[in-house]
DNA sequence: CTTGACTCCGTACCGTGGTACGGAAGCTAT
DNA sequence: ATAGCTTCCGTACCACGGTACGGAGTCAAG
């Protein structure tokens, strides 16, 4: 408990300077309104803002955007888990549509490759491939 | 053959915007330096210059970096084929790393979207498995 | 009780990949 | 020949996710 922004910061891997950013975006809790300065001007953090920030950068290697990371603290405080798991749908099928975008393009040029290496006679297939 | 701008643009669907911000990041050729304005100051584009465009949005489509895409460009002009296999290479590599978390993230995702759909009881993991 | 590290806060800046704006000059159809 | 698109070019702006800077205040160790 009772933590300084750069233990907080340390504690999730991230630079001070980004949990001050995530502030500033409404992602950890806004340090102005109520902010009761636990004497003299300055905050610190307990296991409440840890779990917050953790639960961001997971989200985030989930592929959500800050902004439906924001939401999704929302949702978390109104306990509408329907939504969340709406969301959760929803980024699973981006998810999907990624994930075969770079199969695509990873077959591509796995067959690119090797096609360029049988031989080092006219124009490179590599480059050519692209010009579709 | 003597496309205008727009013309080239449309022919590789996109923007006339986005032709000159290929040409001031150098991937198209820079109309400043040699330009021949075949007749008043207006340039006007042949097959090259398509060929380099539709280049350009197939290798963004493979996850090329339009900065590698300029690299690759210049390995067209030499012809340096080892070096554009080492960068396919590279891609893979890159490409399969990105695939995996994404992969990761849409398993676990899948997991805690049924997880949370079994019970409204307690606290909804989704929230809460990114915590970690 | 000073020195040096840390904090707070506003604001500016970064890279990536574009998109938009505005004035001047050129082209094209009537 | 004049209206009305295009073009050229510089420059500014956008979203996204940060990162850096600078000044003022605060805290802890020596």
């Amino acid at each position: 408990m009772a933590l300084t922004i750069s233990e907080l910061a340390r504690s999730a891997g991230v630079g001070v300077e980004t949990v001050r950013f995530y502030q500033r975006k409404g992602l950890l809790f806004d340090p102005r309104p109520g902010s009761v300065p636990t004497s003299s001007g300055r905050k610190h953090y307990g296991d409440d803002e840890m779990r917050r920030l953790r639960f961001i950068r997971g989200a985030q290697r989930a592929g959500f955007a800050l902004e439906e990371i924001r939401e999704l603290l929302e949702l978390d405080r109104s306990n509408d888990r329907a939504r969340a798991r709406e969301m959760a749908r929803l980024r699973i099928v981006e998810l999907d549509a990624r994930i075969a975008e770079l199969e695509a393009a990873r077959r591509s040029l796995e067959s690119l490759a090797r096609e360029c290496a049988k031989s080092d006679e006219g124009p490179c297939p590599i480059i050519e491939a692209f010009e579709r």
